[in-house]
This record gives C-alpha cells, structure tokens and sequence, in this order.
DNA sequence: CGCTAAATTATCCTATAGGATTCAAACGAA
DNA sequence: TTCGTTTGAATCCTATAGGATAATTTAGCG
C-alpha cells in the first residue's frame, strides 16, 4: 500500500526534470514577485513544501541561495523570512551603484560590439515598441521584462562577466520594488479613493513615463549601434539619473 | 541501544551552539582558503559530514550558499566542486570593477568620515605596519588581512551599503587567488629548482611589494583622513592599477 | 494588575532508506 | 585489436520520521 503510493507519486513527479531545488528556487522567487510571499512575512519550509509537493531539503537549498540573493533573511532560531521592501536610503545607493557600473558597460559595449550583439540589441528594442502597443494591461509587466532584459543584454556585450553578475544581482531588487509599486497603485485604482500617492505612481507608471523610458532606451541603442562610446556613456549616465527621478516621489511615499 | 547511542552523540554534539549551517559554511570556506580543498576538486557531501560530525542537511545548505558566492560549483547529477582559480580574463574584470566602484568609495569615505571612522583607518594603519615587522613567516598572512580589512573599512565608511556588499563579494576571490600564489612560492621556495615562476612571485610577494602595497594604503589613508576627497579618489585609482600590475605577471605564469 | 513558571508551539537538526543517474570496468563481437 | 554493450559501484537526490532546543503563550500566584 504504502509502497504502492509511492510509486505513484513518484510517476507524477517523473515529467519534472533536471534538479528539483532549482525549479523550487524559480518557484519561491516567482512567488515573491508575484505577492504571494509578501515583503517581510515569514516563510515557513514546511508549508512551501507542502504547497509545493517537495520534501524539506529542496526547500532549504532553495531558500539558502534567496539568502544570498538577499531576497530572503534567516533568523537564527526563529525561521525564514522575506525581505522588507528596500527604504529609500537603500534605493538611493543602490542607483548609486548603477551610475558606477552601466554608464561604463555602455561605452565597453559600444566599442565590442559585433554583428550578432547588435542583432541583439535591435531585436530588443523592436519588441519593446511593439509591446508597449499592445499589450494593453500588461504593459507594465512587458514594460518591465523589457527594462530588464535591455540593461543585461547591454552589461553582457561590454564583455566583463564580473560587471554583468553584479548587474544581475541588483536587477531583481529593483524588479520586485517597481512591482510592489505597480501592485499598491493597482490597488488604490481598485478602491474609489484619491490621493496624492495615486497622483505620484500614476506620474511614475502611465503612458507619459513609458515612453520617456523606452526613448532614453532608444538614444542609448542608437549610441551603442553607431559605435558612439563616449555618447552611450554619457545616454546611460543621464537615463539612470532621470530613472531614479521618477522612482524617488513614489518611493519616498511609500515609505510612510 | 539505538537510542541510547542516539543520547550519547547527542551531548557530545550540544557545546556547539548558534547555527550549525552557518558554522559549516564557515568551515568550509576556511577548507578552501586552507587549501584542504583545492581549486577543481571534487567537494563530496558525505565525506564533509562526516569530517565534521554533522548530518547532510547542514552541508547541503551550507554548499548552496557558497554557490551563489562562487566559490563551489553545482553540476545538476554529477555532485559539487570548488570553483577553478580565476584565469587571467577573470582577474583583469575583476580589478577594472574594483577601479570602477573602489575609487568613488574613497572619494566618498574622505567626504564623509566622521571621527570613529578616522579612529578606525589610523588603528588598521597602524597595526599593519606593526604587523609587518614583527610577522616573521606569517608576515604574508598579516599582509593580506590588513589588505582586505583596509579596503572593507573604506567601502563600509563610504556609506553605500550596495558598494560595500558588493565590494566583499569580489574580495574573497582576490583572498583565494593571493593564498594559492602564496602556496605556489612556498612550495617552490621547499623544492631545490628555481625558475622563472619563482622569480615573477618572488617579485610580487617579497619585501619591496609588501612595503609598496603599505604606502599605497598610506597615501590612500592620509587623504582620507585629511578629507581630501579628489586626492583619495586618485590615490585609490593608482593603487589598484599597480596592484593589478603586481599580480599580472604572476597570474599570467600561473595560467600555464 | 503584574510577575514567574510551566506547557505548547515551531524550528532546527539528525538519521536512514531507497530511487535515479552517472562513470568505469569488464565482456563479447566484428 | 577495437568498438559497442552491459553490468556494477558510487554518488546524488528525495522522502519521512522523530528528538532537541529556543520562543511564545498561558495559567497561577502574590
């Protein structure tokens, strides 16, 4: 009987391939983006792999690694938890960060860049435009994936790996804060009431800001594909500061 | 009997407290540095818990999280290894990234340093120039725990807590990097041959780079200290260039 | 009403067993 | 002799149960 059960499960478990504790990292990542793990709330291994229909030890692998992506925070005895929501003071070093890194990457890239690397780049920036037309109440979600897939594809062609990790490893803080954003803004549309924090992520997030983004994303392609370093450089500089501009009112808002 | 033993084991393990994981990752880490593990090898998860006297589970979290630091590797059904050294590509991006955030931080550290911080750097210089003359053989050692020290110091007193994450992130890679030179030339200096790879580590690690290195630090240290932060910008710059100059030789040898 | 002590809860850690996969060596056929 | 197949061992990965310890809550007493 118990044998038999098993087996079964075992059956049902067979389609899912290569190594569980990956698909299981994806998994909680996921749910973190998508609120089902909210920012600050506990994360109890027992439950995640229960939900998840894993044993404990995946779990633990998977929850490990989101420690050290800082995505997750252990308590010593206590348990798992998800990170609070980065402060203000957080975002503000962390675009810091940014001006150090990606105004370099720009100019190493529009000195390297080869034929397939600029395939590359239009590639992006075509399904950008046409992304932004139709995906209707999506926009935000490709808007985003866009954003993201742009600053990795351009740290990878300035040919430092070191460069392009440490990229990464910021892009998914920043990712899940403009998703929390989106996320509070979507709720205050819900409700009927107005306030001044609807004003600000509506500044942030509607058509006018969309296009800002997507067209400083433009000059500093145009840069990059002319081979144009010093221009690239100075495209990446001015859109990361005018980034953080539009981030900082909602932001500090939302800190209170 | 089972449990009885169960017992027996038990107590003997309860002096170790806090969290197992954590003192395993350590361990582990210590392993690598120590070279018990060398750059390749295979990192066999039984053979660690016993060695230890701990269960898998502990290990297994222990081997995600120096995962995603880069010092171990997972191949999906094929088990861990430590990470190979870093080949000379590998270094070269490393150090144009330090030369990208390290400068900026100093500069800012000269900025904002308050008297603990001043506290601080002069104590660090000061039991680095004692260390130095009083080390004997472990004189290398001292050297390259005050190197990493020093620059933890001046990352954590710019106050961007990114840049300092991230700074440590890349500093335990140079740490492994200097301690397998270090190993290489005290192998060398044991065996009766002499060869050009003697000559090229000889050069980088002897006196007149040690005491080189210190007076870099210095001049780093006195502009910080004299909140002069143009000249600590430039004299973080310089140092890190004929740091890298230092090691390019060696590790260009080493490749081979 | 406030404080101490016991019971409950939750988490960490251990231990073990078995299925799945890979690597290596032995064997047989062309 | 050489190539391909098969068998066996080693290892990883998963699953599950239960004991130990710290944190939390509840109850009782002053």
């Amino acid at each position: 009987m118990s044998p038999k059960k098993s087996a079964v499960s075992t059956t049902r478990r067979t389609p899912r391939r290569s190594v569980l504790s990956d698909d299981v990292y994806e998994m909680i990542k996921t749910m973190i983006f998508d609120h089902e793990i909210s920012p600050g709330s506990r994360v109890n291994i027992d439950a995640i792999s229960l939900q998840l229909e894993v044993s404990q030890t995946p779990v633990r692998e998977a929850l490990a690694r989101l420690e050290s992506d800082g995505l997750i925070e252990k308590v010593p005895l206590k348990g798992y938890r998800a990170t609070e929501l980065l402060t203000f003071k957080e975002l503000s070093d962390l675009f810091q960060f940014r001006l150090l890194i990606e105004p370099w990457a720009a100019e190493q890239a529009a000195k390297l860049i080869d034929n397939t690397g600029k395939t590359a780049l239009k590639a992006e920036m075509q399904s950008a435009k046409t992304a932004i037309k139709f995906a209707g109440e999506n926009q935000f979600q490709a808007l985003s994936e866009h954003d993201s897939r742009f600053h990795t594809l351009i740290s990878s062609i300035s040919g430092n790996q070191t460069v392009a990790d440490f990229y990464g490893r910021t892009h998914c803080h920043l990712h899940l804060f403009r998703l929390y954003m989106a996320n509070k803004l979507h709720r205050l549309e819900s409700g009927s009431r107005t306030d001044f924090i609807k004003d600000l992520f509506e500044q942030y997030y509607q058509s006018g800001s969309g296009q800002l983004a997507i067209k400083e994303h433009d000059a500093i392609a145009n840069a990059i594909l002319d081979q144009n370093a010093k221009a690239a450089k100075i495209a990446m500089h001015a859109h990361i500061e005018s980034s953080l501009k539009r981030f900082s009112p909602a932001a500090q808002a939302a800190q209170k």
